[in-house]
DNA sequence: ACGTAAATTTAAAACGTTTTGAAGTGGAGG
DNA sequence: CCTCCACTTCAAAACGTTTTAAATTTACGT
């Protein structure tokens, strides 16, 4: 715990002059400076983080809000992203803050943490359409990023990846395959991603002359069962002829729907192709599965870095930057899919 | 972001008299305390928080470090803990800032931290037999509590449940159902819980005078599929006459030995009795598998007020307070234990 | 040598709180 | 009327840093 004074003090010099000399400051004497270093890290020096917010204004400290829900699968992401989160910001010596929000009130939390003054800003994650928290932050100058972004409210710092470019490639994938009655296992409404791959869906379907009955497009829990239960409905052929192949939002959905298939009797991919985008979580690996699945894939991991440099990029330069970035998922093609099965080429 | 000077400039007062008018002192007039109050209040006044830790040394933030390891079953305990933690510890304003440990060295986020000096105490969890974390804070002088407790080593506050008392009612309950071949698929070895409730199982059934062949008695990761295999390999007989009792050390173990019975044509409970200890996590609901799953129960969350208390009290009290909490199981007998099979009943 | 500009360093204020030591009230007792 | 004491309140220092404005030193051209 050696302060500035202690360094001034050894030196015979003022703590303006160390702390000038130690963060970098022109005018400083490259002597001095050396001087200043060589004691700061013999002494083991490292400034006080609150001492420096208490002027500055900054703490070096970002908060992050966890909504708690039943709804594990969705905290395994976030569990994910937490981990790539700290150490990405860690890198840029910046602590992470994390509160649990418990309330219906999606603001109270940030609220209660504001209110104490000790955050420079915030990660927010998993956006919803109409996300109070973006406008509360937004109207009092808190910085933040956002992992995702809201279509047509993008003035903020964020990392998203191009949920119509997923689903883009994976139908354009099957089409050329020659699959043409292509269902859609999604995600639950009003997430943006799963709202945004759903347009993405639509629109290139469209564009094919393609349409899809109501049925064949759901917006689940993305949790194994529900994912078995809209794919045996599917398949089962009450609801119309069964599709030729499923897109599935994550890979827990897409392990329902292989357990489907399986337990009425189709083969994938002979019979059907599945592929699912991949979040490339550790604990769902997409690869060891029978068969292996075809996948766009978008590692969660890859968000943190850039998330955490544009937030504390936000946080030094002010509101007029605004980094943002847009990652494209790639395909990676295993064997959960196949061409079309003789006699299952024509649409809905 | 009003401070106290805002508060007293309204009242004509000094900010030394604000403050302890806030902070109850008694010898502040009652009538001038409730001036105070009330502007404070309608100000919506919170005290800030960087300047107050930087006269008094204490900032109100605990931290609380996650190993990230692969294995996120674990990490669904972390998230349970988490969640209930951060709850308890705002209960008394105070925040949890989040780490996330990396390395191999489990010291070094620690440490990290601490030179920032923004911390006042820790959280552990998921203590290891020898763990070096505890022997760290303890020679800085850092307040920490421990979800759990080491066996030898007690010089702390902590919340732990009776492991011992957890196996041997487990025991009891199954010998008083007549079984006699007695299985156990603990955790993972090196883990304090694992090795308490393998001590108590031992002791319970070496007093029984029933020996536990090492096969019988296994040491598994937490997840479903080591349950099954090591399931599996006991029920094949080939180890030995198979066991008429299985206890497992978490639910999600159990629900492998489930399906190990079920693919081995055993039925539960008539074939084979299956107990576990369940932390009641949300997304694994011991009461919703069919069978209905015996458990010995201890509510993860039961830890979270208690802990954030024992290390609240801590922190303001000074070294001299060693609160601790051992909690009991409760055990709730439910579809998956029978009486032990007709002519099964013969030990090892 | 001298004045001036540039280079370097310093003293002091500021951030918002707690706390120490002192000072200002008022009333009771002499 | 004076002293003493209890009751309140206040001014100022402290925490460790950054930053403004001022002061000091150095360098340079004449």
């Amino acid at each position: 715990m050696a302060t500035l004074k202690d360094i001034g003090d050894e030196l015979g010099l003022s703590t303006a002059t160390v702390s000038r000399a130690l963060n970098g400051f022109p005018e400083v004497n490259a002597a001095t400076r050396t001087r200043v270093v060589e004691v700061a890290t013999r002494l083991g020096y490292r400034p006080n983080r609150i001492a420096q917010r208490l002027v500055t204004g900054r703490s070096g400290m970002v908060g992050m809000i966890v909504k708690v829900n039943p709804d594990m699968s969705t905290d395994r992401n976030f569990l994910e992203t937490l981990t790539g989160l700290t150490a990405a910001l860690a890198q840029r010596d910046v602590e992470l803050v994390l509160s649990v929000d418990q309330h219906d009130n999606p603001i109270a939390a940030y609220q209660r943490i504001l209110e104490r003054g000790i955050l420079d800003g915030f990660i927010l994650n998993a956006p919803q359409l109409n996300d109070p928290r973006i406008e509360f932050l937004r109207q009092r100058g808190i910085p933040f990023a956002v992992h995702g972004v809201i279509p047509g409210d993008t003035d903020y710092p964020y990392y998203a990846v191009n949920n119509h470019g997923i689903a883009k490639v994976s139908v354009d994938f099957l089409l050329s395959l020659g699959h043409r009655r292509i269902a859609y296992l999604n995600g639950e409404r009003g997430h943006v991603y799963s709202e945004e791959r759903a347009a993405g869906f639509a629109k290139v379907m469209q564009a094919e002359g393609l349409g899809v009955p109501d049925a064949f497009h759901t917006f689940l829990e993305p949790v194994e069962n529900e994912g078995y239960l809209s794919a045996i409905n599917m398949l089962s052929g009450r609801a119309g002829p069964r599709p030729t192949a499923i897109i599935c939002s994550s890979v827990v959905l897409a392990v329902g729907a292989m357990r489907a298939a399986k337990d009425l009797g189709l083969n994938v991919p002979s019979d059907l192709s599945i592929i699912a985008h991949d979040d490339d979580l550790p604990d769902m690996r997409s690869d060891t599965l029978v068969p292996q699945l075809t996948v766009t894939m978008s590692p969660l991991r890859d968000a943190c870095v850039p998330l955490a440099n544009h937030l504390i990029d936000r946080i030094t330069s002010g509101p007029t930057v605004v980094p943002q970035t847009v990652a494209e998922a790639r395909l990676v093609v295993r064997a959960s899919t196949a061409t079309v099965p003789l006699g299952h080429s024509d649409p809905w």
